[in-house]
RNA sequence: CGGGAUGUGGCGCAGCUUGGUUAGCGCGCCUGCUUUGGGAGCAGGAGGCCGCGAGUUCGAAUCUCGCCAUCCCGACCA
């Protein structure tokens, strides 16, 4: 590839609206540009390293046994409605409707469609399977961000397993587990398997491989002691106890003027936050819901989500609380409350004397005995973890990671497979569901990821195993003939050992060359000059270290083949 | 959806407060000459619905209203 007829177009500066390391260096370096908000067009080195990036997947997909396959991205609205997804998953999916009439979804996920296919599946033989493909995904996201971080049209490979029973599954998921470790390996992401919440998915159980970065959306509770690692919407601690005095017989009711949160109360009236009990008022699926924490907890609204299976959860409006209570946020309780569902995190089970809103404004209970004065109908783990905490498995304190998720696995069961009839004859010959399994990996997001850890200040450093070329001649001189010529003999001659290859052949001066290769992050650089050619030797750079070496001419290529591991 | 900010040649910006030449600067682009190993110099040149639409005015990039788009924070989000 010659360099003066590639499209490469590299900005001198740094665009104005590009925030995180990987957004501006891929805008920088000529990699990508946007459409729209969350939609950008990838230009030929970024088409380069992607395909870089589906073949490692590919291969480490084919190596666990897994079959390619390619399907739609236009799917029928009823095949999402018998999965009850197409009311679930709301405005975040794109919906249109044909010349007849017929309503439509663009693609957000395939599980309902690689069931309907499994549905072809007839005997425990021919089990297990697992397909998979490298398809568009389009996700009508609220807000896009970060550049290819998270947009709303994007590249996944999704895979799906089918197995005859949860043995099966487990196996499967394993070997998605151990084929994802590898692929992040092989792609420079220093992913961290983390136990996660399913959220709209379903199933029962899910792992996410999490790439530590501040300019990541997500995060990750890890214990660097014991290496427990847990989405924040998963995590969980260990608490201290606490002893509390048994109270009074009854709770007690005191003037609380003016008192609107945690802290007034604990500071004004020898409260401490964790001796009180904070109420919140939730809308789960229209049901206004009133949900317990301990005064110095924050609910994470995820495992509220997943505590009661609800699809659309708000907080819910003053006048909505006045009316089912009869007060106002902070002088809000639970003590006395019939009729509405009381939820309480599992940190107030057991605890006594506690304090709370008396559902009288200006009015607050103490001497609250929980399993005493509360009709709590569920209880569950709602509390968001804090750093600092004491890990579940070890005690030691837990660390706050941002994190980008690159990836996704999940155990699904037979919640697609039931819906679509993909029912398989087992040994006994009774039809059985077949159990699933779904897994996720975004690629356009993997390269974020990938440029996010690895860059410098002077542009992107690719790991050699996704860099859109292996090494770029670069030709100092490209008017002096002979220059132009050695320059054009080296290319050729690293082409045709099997290098990945590009001559910036341009008739830019050496400076504007050497910015743009270490931009672009191509790995090695080749600088043919006056200056070496006058003694024989070309000089051999490393993008990573800035290294540099003399070498002759003609020992270039057994010199590229050594740094990078070919003969 | 709430809060904040920004829309002026391909990129980065000034001009707007106080309306009034042909809308300006740097980079990039084209031509020529010189230069040539870390983003060259000189000369000449091309390129603009000043986000869109109304309004005020003799006159709007500039003032008013509405809309749209983009970015950031939050909400939200496999």
């Amino acid at each position: 590839m010659h360099w003066s007829q590639m499209f490469v177009p590299t900005l001198r500066e740094d665009p104005a609206d590009a925030g995180a390391p990987s957004h501006r260096l891929l805008l920088r370096g000529g990699y990508i540009r946007q459409l729209m908000a969350g939609h950008y067009s990838l230009l030929p080195l970024a088409v380069r390293v992607r395909a870089k990036v589906i073949e490692i997947i590919r291969q480490e997909m084919n190596g666990i046994g897994a079959q390619e396959v390619l399907l739609p991205d236009m799917h029928p609205a009823e095949i999402w409605e018998r999965s009850g997804r197409w009311e679930i998953m709301g405005e975040e999916m794109f919906r249109l409707t044909d010349r007849k009439g017929a309503r439509l979804a663009l693609a957000m996920t395939h599980e309902e469609i690689f069931a309907v296919l499994a549905a072809e599946l007839n005997s425990h033989k021919q089990l297990p399977q697992a397909w998979y493909q490298f398809q568009t995904k389009f996700r009508d996201e609220p807000r896009p961000r970060a550049g290819l971080i998270r947009t709303r049209e994007f590249t996944m490979k999704d895979s799906y397993t089918f197995d005859l029973d949860r043995v099966g599954l487990d196996a499967a998921f394993d070997r998605h587990y151990g084929a994802y470790v590898r692929i992040f390996e092989r792609l420079g992401i220093p992913a961290i398997p983390v136990e996660a919440s399913s959220g709209t998915m379903g199933g029962s159980d899910s792992t996410e491989f999490m790439c530590p970065s501040s300019s990541g959306e997500d995060l990750v509770v890890y214990c660097p002691a014991c290496k427990y690692a847990a989405n924040i919407e998963k995590a969980t601690s260990r608490l201290a106890d606490l002893a509390d005095s048994p109270g009074p017989d009854a709770p007690e009711r005191f003037g609380t003027p003016g008192v609107r949160t945690i802290e007034d109360l604990a500071t004004g009236y020898d409260a401490a936050a964790t001796r009180q009990i904070k109420t919140l008022i939730y809308v789960l699926d229209d049901q206004l819901t009133l949900v317990l924490m301990r005064g110095d907890h924050a609910l994470n609204e995820q495992k509220l989500i997943d505590a009661t299976g609800a699809a659309a959860v708000r907080p819910a409006q003053p006048d909505e609380i006045r009316e089912a209570l009869g007060a106002l946020p902070g002088s809000l309780g639970a003590v006395g409350v019939g009729g509405l569902p009381i939820l309480a995190d599992r940190a107030l089970d057991g605890r006594r004397d506690m304090v709370t809103g008396a559902n009288v404004d200006d009015m607050h209970l103490r001497g609250v005995d929980v399993a005493r004065d509360i009709a709590v109908g569920q209880w569950a783990d709602l509390r968001e973890v804090t750093a600092g905490e004491a890990c579940p498995q070890c005690g030691e304190p837990l660390e706050l990671i941002e994190a980008i998720e690159v990836g996704h696995i999940f155990k699904l069961g037979d919640r697609y497979s039931k819906v679509f009839g993909a029912t398989v004859l087992g040994p006994d010959g009774k039809a059985v569901p077949l159990i699933m399994g779904s897994y996720g990996i975004g690629v356009e997001r993997a390269m974020a990821a990938i440029v996010e850890g690895h860059h410098d200040e002077r542009g992107i450093v690719w790991p050699l195993a996704v860099a859109p070329f292996t090494v770029v001649v670069t030709v100092a001189q490209s008017e002096d003939p002979e220059v132009a010529k050695a320059g054009a003999e080296l290319y050729e001659q690293l082409a045709a050992a099997g290098f990945e290859v590009i001559i910036d052949d341009r008739a830019e001066r050496a400076g504007v060359k050497f910015r743009d290769a270490e931009l672009t992050g191509i790995p090695y650089r080749i600088t043919v000059g006056k200056r070496g050619l006058a003694e024989g030797t070309v000089e051999l750079t490393e993008r990573a270290t800035g290294e540099t070496r003399k070498v002759a001419p003609d020992e270039v290529g057994a010199q590229l083949g050594e740094l990078t591991g070919r003969a």
